[in-house]
RNA sequence: UCCUCGGUAGCUCAGCUGGUAGAGCGUUCGGCUGUUAACCGAAUGGUCGCAGGUUCGAGUCCUGCCCGGGGAGCCA
């Protein structure tokens, strides 16, 4: 199949209004064709963007005419034109076209621009990517991927990837998926915190950004089977830490989609002004405040209780910005948890709270770094001791304060993009019972 | 695991107290020189999720099962 063509290097359509006037070649798909008898409107994306191509019968050749007329929604086309600035054109160029050349001539594409039930989306999902809602999701998840790991590098974080395959179970509650590794169960990993604090102890600063797997029968929302998280460790580092860090991360992703991904948020209809609202200060309230604001609201909840989905979303109205609720009674957190010295039954934890009902965006806090609190931690909790041993020895061998926290990619994306469900923000999402395509 | 809603044409759906299966979009053909989910005319389209049952007669009523949407718990 022929993809170059001898006398024209091809140009991406984002890039078209510097070629105004000049005779360039763009390849893509058709994403639609109007007709009005002796003229064709042709609407071309490339990846970067799409435009209107004009195929008008007085002016081309009659096989290229003819060629137009046959083309079906999705084909692929290399196509040879003169851009032009048109107002009538809502991305306010236009393409003269002068020569089509078909890659290939589609079959009926199976969506169409209609409304289609998420079921059948789902089901097409491998053509739903083409869309221009999942393509502005998708780039915008990139964006923040990107801003992500920019604000790591540029502050001395080192890239330490954890692994997938692990031996048991990180935090012991959560339902793991098990898999044969050999003669040996194994578990695909559900935080890469552990490991990474032992690299902290290595390197001083980590993070990690990867694939996260829980195998709970979650149906909300808010949940999927695997989800990517980026999860930064800080040796030396209290509480206290971990929050600036939070707030410092979050400042960062949302500037730099406001910033670079202005035309993606338009076609997602987002309100940005709930965006541009987030800078720091973010309010830092703890558990015990944030139980009293839920009394005075009316919900019912004690002292002790953790909250559901809903309690989180009446906490989190009653701020325009993320909300960092720290210092959660010890006994509803993870058994690495430091305990607060000033009042031992709480954990000096945190966790930040999207606003709009977006529910819990980053978990983390300060990590056990005694031996002895360690193991009797360990034991009350019921782990498996040996397996924990590696994680034992870092308190043996120069151990220190130190503190992280994990924020999950796809709540994130489903906040700043303003969507109803996060299996959007993930291009192949797995889901309960559902993993094809 | 529990609660709840749904499954009828390729897609989105309508189908009343049981009485011959419908529309729009798509597709095919024809018309139209500025269309924006174009428009106009014609043609095309069905194992009513599956299996039983009630009935003269079931898309419609009953039972069981399968699949999907939304939510709860749990979590990021």
């Amino acid at each position: 199949m022929v993809v170059h063509m001898p006398n024209f290097s091809p140009i991406s359509i984002e890039h078209i209004a510097d070629a105004v006037g000049q005779e360039v070649t763009i390849r893509g798909w058709l994403r639609q064709r109007r007709s009005s008898g002796k003229i064709h409107f042709l609407v071309i994306r490339d990846g970067t963007g799409e435009i209107q191509g004009v195929v008008n019968k007085a002016t081309v050749e009659p096989e290229q005419f003819e060629r137009s007329a046959q083309l079906t929604q999705e084909s692929s086309v290399m196509i040879t034109g003169t851009p032009r600035a048109e107002p009538r054109a809502t991305s306010g160029y236009e393409l003269d076209v002068h020569t089509i050349t078909i890659v290939q001539l589609a079959e009926p594409f199976p969506i169409q621009p209609k409304e289609h039930s998420v079921g059948f989306l789902m089901e097409h999902r491998h053509l739903w990517l083409r869309s221009r809602r999942q393509h502005a999701v998708l780039r915008i998840r990139h964006e923040i991927i990107r801003a992500c790991r920019d604000f790591f590098d540029d502050r001395d974080f080192t890239l330490i990837d954890t692994p997938i395959f692990t031996p048991n179970a990180c935090e012991g509650t959560t339902t793991l998926f098990q898999t044969q590794y050999f003669d040996q169960t194994a578990y695909l990993a559900q935080s890469g915190q552990l490991y990474s604090e032992a690299s902290a102890a290595a390197f001083g600063k980590v993070y990690c950004f990867g694939p996260t797997f829980r195998a709970e029968k979650s149906k909300t929302r808010r949940h999927l089977m695997e989800f990517w998280m980026v999860e930064p460790e800080m040796a030396f580092a209290e509480l206290v830490d971990a929050m600036d860090l939070a707030e410092g991360l979050l400042k960062m992703v949302v500037e730099r989609v406001l910033d670079r991904r202005q035309s993606e948020l338009k076609i997602l209809e987002r309100d940005v002004s709930k965006l541009e609202v987030v800078v720091p200060p973010l309010p830092r309230v703890t558990y015990e405040e944030a139980i009293t604001v839920l009394k005075e609201k009316g919900v019912a909840i004690e002292f002790g209780d953790d909250f559901g989905g809903d309690d989180e979303t009446v906490l989190a109205s009653s701020f325009d910005k993320p909300v960092i609720v720290h210092r959660y009674p010890a006994s509803i957190k993870a058994f690495y948890m430091e305990p607060d010295p000033e009042a031992p039954n709480l954990a000096l934890c945190m966790d930040v709270l999207a606003p709009e009902g977006y529910g819990e965006i980053i978990g983390g806090g300060q990590r056990i770094h005694n031996y002895d609190t360690l193991l009797a931690r360990i034991k009350e909790h019921r782990l498996p001791e040996e397996a924990f041993r590696w994680y034992l020895d870092l308190r043996k061998y120069g151990s220190v304060p130190h503190a992280g926290f994990g924020m999950g990619i796809e709540r994130v994306v489903a906040w700043i993009c303003g969507l109803e469900h996060v299996r959007e923000t993930i291009p192949f999402p797995r889901m309960l019972y559902t993993l094809y395509p």
